[in-house]
Order: structure tokens, then sequence, then C-alpha cells
DNA sequence: CTGAAAGCGCTTACAG
DNA sequence: CTGAAAGCGCTTACAG
């Protein structure tokens, strides 16, 4: 039923060998020959088994994408789709196909990614998150196995990595907000636990300092990637009774729980209270009103990954560098403007 | 240095065969073998060779979703993830890997799933949307490859499709706004070449007439899934001597854009002009006004896309519906709803 | 420049 | 219940 490279073989009157050849471009084949050859694969519709291929070169011409488990870190459906389009994009235009996987439980996750590199699945493994004291990491160090994540890692200091610079990005948009006249300024977190959260925090401390403006604890709120998260920071906040003008808010979903409660209550935005936020998601620029944000190129993100992992899988030993920093840039609108 | 089946052989004392057989759980050997057998792969860390088994058994245990091409039907993004989480949930629990692939011209997307599919590289394809005259369907076809496709398709009656039933819920979404008092209901509509566009326009229609309120085809607007499209929507109806009080809109961006533009122009919503809108994405609730929509279940869509794909690879025959609607439901919010 | 042969790691009739 | 053998479709030294 199938063509096989032994049909093509005998119809073009050579052997299988030579067959090979011809596909794999080797260079001491006659032109005369190769052309013969690749006429008969168009006219008998051969398509190579890209099992048979995987079995024998022990190259699979695939990478595999781990998703966050659904439990955590679902603010990542945000720019999901923006990340695995830069994935997705740059892999095909390298060759490679593009594996998704995830688990529900970590031990579940581990099983999943042990399955594919044990299996040899797949040349290379990109975690899209980024979590201390992960026994995937620990699995893929020990099996030397390549592999790349989205987000910093302090575990290990030699592991591939693509990120944002959260600090200085979270330092840029407190400095505008410093720009813009306020001197009280707060801070809306993310998960403690997440590294992003903290560098954002970091970046803001900083700024906050160096302007000699107050940092204090109770202008600092953690929470999760989500908007009742913001919900529930403005409610906190604003029932202080010294206020911040201002607020660094984590990510665009907590800042549309902000701003819903502060529309609830009657405040308005940016004149009560300013607001700069970090992702730069579509609807940022929808909201009433338009919301400042930082954006970190999620796309870009996503397609430099892929680039490095596969850089890294076809050059056993990478001369570059490890760590790759994708730039990041603060989009002001109206949420974040003081009127005069 | 990777462990084989020969090496669980050796070490247990019995042939690769009857390793391979312990593996698939092959009726007709001992407790006793079996046990032994697991005990050995458990030590040596053995993890088949999927390359290999793929090889042989001429399955891979693995679906293809392709992406709509980055130019069309961008609009997908909003839904992507959602169904996404859904595919590679269902998939996975079926045991199933999930490969993704595009392509950025027709002819290149048409390459790659005829390089999957004759390269035995999966099993089953999902196509991610729904054209008229697509190439891609007709190689399937011909090919009688096993694929679903998440829409519906009206080229071929034979073809698995997971789909809503488009025209019930923009009946419904009509039916509401008269509901509400409205006797002046416009419609606002994707890409007329999409399916989804005139399913949607066909449900708006038959519940107009069928209030015998009018049709009137300076109230319908085409554009595309894009909040820019909704903008000028709302620009050329509000520009009318006689407009409409209420309007049905095919998408929830296309509704972001409309907001906007009535916010600029000081209208309000929903007491100078009602809108319902479908998709429920998470935004939805979060404009202000909160935007009433229709649920279409978009993770139900992957889930059971991926479910019913499944099933066909597995029973050649299959003896169940080719045509599946998953459910919708109105989920009625501040701006479809009448001040008394 | 080309071919015959061995082998990648598995499965599966066939035979016992 | 288990083993020896053939084979899935390819690649790649080795030899000429």
């Amino acid at each position: 039923m199938t063509v096989t490279i032994k049909d093509v073989a005998k119809r073009a009157g050579v052997s299988p060998s030579t067959v090979s050849r011809v596909i794999s471009n080797h260079p001491r084949i006659s032109e005369e020959t190769s052309l013969r050859v690749r006429k008969v694969m168009d006219e008998i519709g051969y398509h190579p088994n890209m099992m048979a291929k995987s079995l024998v070169s022990r190259t699979t011409s695939t990478i595999a994408v781990i998703l966050p488990r659904p439990a955590d870190e679902l603010f990542q459906n945000l720019f999901f789709s923006e990340v695995i389009r830069g994935i997705v994009t740059q892999s095909t235009r390298s060759g490679y196909d593009l594996l998704m996987a995830t688990g529900t439980t970590e031990r579940e996750e581990l099983e999943t990614v042990t399955r594919l590199v044990r299996g040899r699945r797949v040349d290379g493994i990109l975690l899209l998150y980024s979590r201390a004291n992960d026994p995937v990491i620990a699995m893929l160090k020990e099996a030397d196995f390549p592999f790349a994540i989205i987000g910093r890692n302090e575990d290990y200091p030699d592991i591939l990595t693509i990120d944002n610079d959260n600090v200085q990005a979270s330092y840029d948009a407190t400095r505008h907000l410093i720009s813009q006249g306020h001197e009280r300024i707060g801070f809306v977190s993310g998960p403690p636990n997440l590294i992003v959260s903290r560098d954002r925090l970091a970046g803001y401390t900083k700024a906050v300092r160096e302007a000699r403006l107050p940092v204090r604890s109770d202008w600092i709120v953690e929470g999760e990637f989500l908007q009742e998260s913001g919900y529930r920071a403005m409610s906190l906040l604003m029932g202080l009774p010294e206020r911040p003008t201002a607020l660094v808010v984590v990510d665009d979903v907590v800042t549309f729980g902000i701003l819903c409660g502060l529309v609830e209550l009657g405040y308005s935005v940016p004149k009560d209270i300013a607001l700069v936020s970090f992702n730069n998601i579509v609807f940022s620029e929808l909201a009433t009103p338009p919301i400042s944000s930082i954006d970190i190129g999620i796309y870009q993100l996503g397609y430099t990954a892929s680039q490095e992992l596969i850089r890294f899988i076809q050059h056993e030993h990478p001369s570059h560098a490890l760590r790759h920093i994708i730039p990041h840039r603060l989009v002001v609108r109206e949420s974040s403007l003081r009127r005069s």
C-alpha cells in the first residue's frame, strides 16, 4: 500500500541506499541519478516514513512544549496563545514539529516528560513555566537532555532560559508613575513563590527607594493572577487610612479586577488612583480607561525559546549564551496619566 | 547506552518476544513471568522506544491539530487557548500525544498535512478551522485518513464535525433582545465566507422575521473578527437616519470595538443601544458595562473533537454520529438589559 | 559514484 | 505459555 524507498529504487533502477542518499542530499551522488530518482519519487508519490527515519537516525525533528498544569498559573492562558504561536512559527520554520504535553498532577507531569525523553519521542523539551525545586528539571538535567525554560530558574545556573528583565521592567513602570508626580505608590503582586512576582516586586522597590519615597508593607499586596485577586487587593488598599495614589500591578488581568472594583466604589482612574500593569494583552487597550502596560514581547519570548532550543539541539556544545532576555517596552495609556 | 527490550530479556532470562508481550499485556503470559519482567524493567529503567514501536505497529498514538494560518481568522486567538486546552486534556487522557502544525500559505499548509499523513507521523488530523473548498480536506478524503473539523463544512456531508448550533444560538440571542422590548435590531457579522457568520446571520433573521419585525439590510454590517471592524460597524450604524436600538454581534471582540466607539461618541449601553454577543470570553464580563454573550462551550468543543477523532481512529468503522453539536447558553449581563 | 549488508528497537505470526 | 525468525522502512559504514 504505502510507497517505500524500495519501490522508488526498483522503478529508478538503483539501490535503496542510493535513494536514501538522494533524499539526504549526499554529496557523492551524480546529478543524473539524483534527478532520475527525484522524478520517480514525484511520479509514484513517495513520502519518507518518519518513524523509520527516526529509529535509525535517533532524532525526531520534534520538540515538546510542556504546559503548566491547569491548577497553577492559569494566568498563562492569557499569553498562552501568543507564546505558542511564537513557538510554532519558529519551530515550523526550522523544520521541527511541535508536540504539546501536560499532566494533571506533578507525578503525571514527570511521567509524561520521562516517557518523551526516554522513549526518544522528541529531541528537546520546552518548559512553559518556572517553578522552584522542579523534579522535571532535575530529571532533564540528570538525563542530560536538551531543554529550555521560559522564565528564570534559580536552582540551576547553567540551563537555557528565555525571560524578560522583570526587575528592570518593573523599575521602568514605577519610574513612570514617579515621573507623573506620584509619591505614594503601591504594588499588587502575584503568587510569592513565582520568580516573576519576586522580580517585579524587586524592581518596584528599587525605584521607590531610589526616589526616596516610602516603601510601605501595607501598600504591597500579594495574590493570584486572577481578577478576583485584583478586586480583593483593591478593597484592602482602598480601606487603608492612608492610601496610595498609584499602583504597579503585576498582571493585566489583575488590573481588570482592580478597575472593576474601583468603578463599583465610584472611584475614577487615573484621577483617584493611577495604574500601570504588565503583559499588554489586547484587552488592556480596550478597558475603560485604557490601561498602561509593559509589553513583554510574548510572541518573541516563544519564538526565541524555540530558536535557542533548536540551536542547542543541533550544536551539541552551544557556544552561545544560555540566558536570553527579551526586551520590554512601556506602553503609556490613560490609566497612568496625571490629568493637569 | 539506551536500555532496550533485549537488555530486559537477558536480565530476566526470557526472550525479547516475551518482554514485548508483557509490555502489551498479552493474555497468554504467566503471572509469574510478567511480574519478573516488570521488576527488571523497573530496575534497569526501561522505556519503550516509541519510534520502533510505531514503525512496526503502524500507529503513532499521536494526533495533529492544524492551526489556522495567522493571516485568516486571527480571532481564533481568543478561543485558541481554550480549545487547545480541551484537546490536550482529552488526548492526554486517551493516551495520545498532540502535535501542532500550521503553514503560512495554503500551499505550505497542504504540504505540512501531506507530510504528516503520508509520512505516517500521526494517526489523525484535527482541523481548527472551516473553510469552503479546502484542498487539505480534499487530500484527507482522498487518502481516506481519519480527521475531524471544528466547525461545519458544507462541501462534504460525511465528515466528522464538531460544532455549535449557531443558527439556534443566534436565534436565542435575538429572541432575548426582542423579549427586552426591542423592535429595531441590527446584526454585526463577520467575514461572509465563514460558515459561522452565515449561520449566525440566519438565526438572527429567523427570529426577527418570526416576530414580524423589520429585517433591514442597512442594519446588517459585515466585517472581520476584529475590534476595528466593530468600531467601523458602529460608525456606520449610528450614522443612519433610522438607527437600531439593539445589536446582535457575531463575536465578543467585535463588541469591544463597538463599545469603545459608543463610549467615545457619548452613547450609553444599554440605554441608547443594547448589545448581545458570542463566545463569552473572559473579558465580556469585565467590560463596562459587562457584555451579554452566548457561551459556546469552547473547551467542550476541543474536548469533544479530540474524543470523537480518537474514537474514530480506534474503531475503523464508527457506529456513532458524525456530526456533534456542543450546547450553547446565553449569559445575560448588563449590556442587554432594558432599564425600566 | 554506487551497492550489499547489517542494524535501529520493536511486534507478531508460526511453531512447539 | 514461550522462543526463533522475519520484517517494519529507513541509514550508514564498508567495499569496490
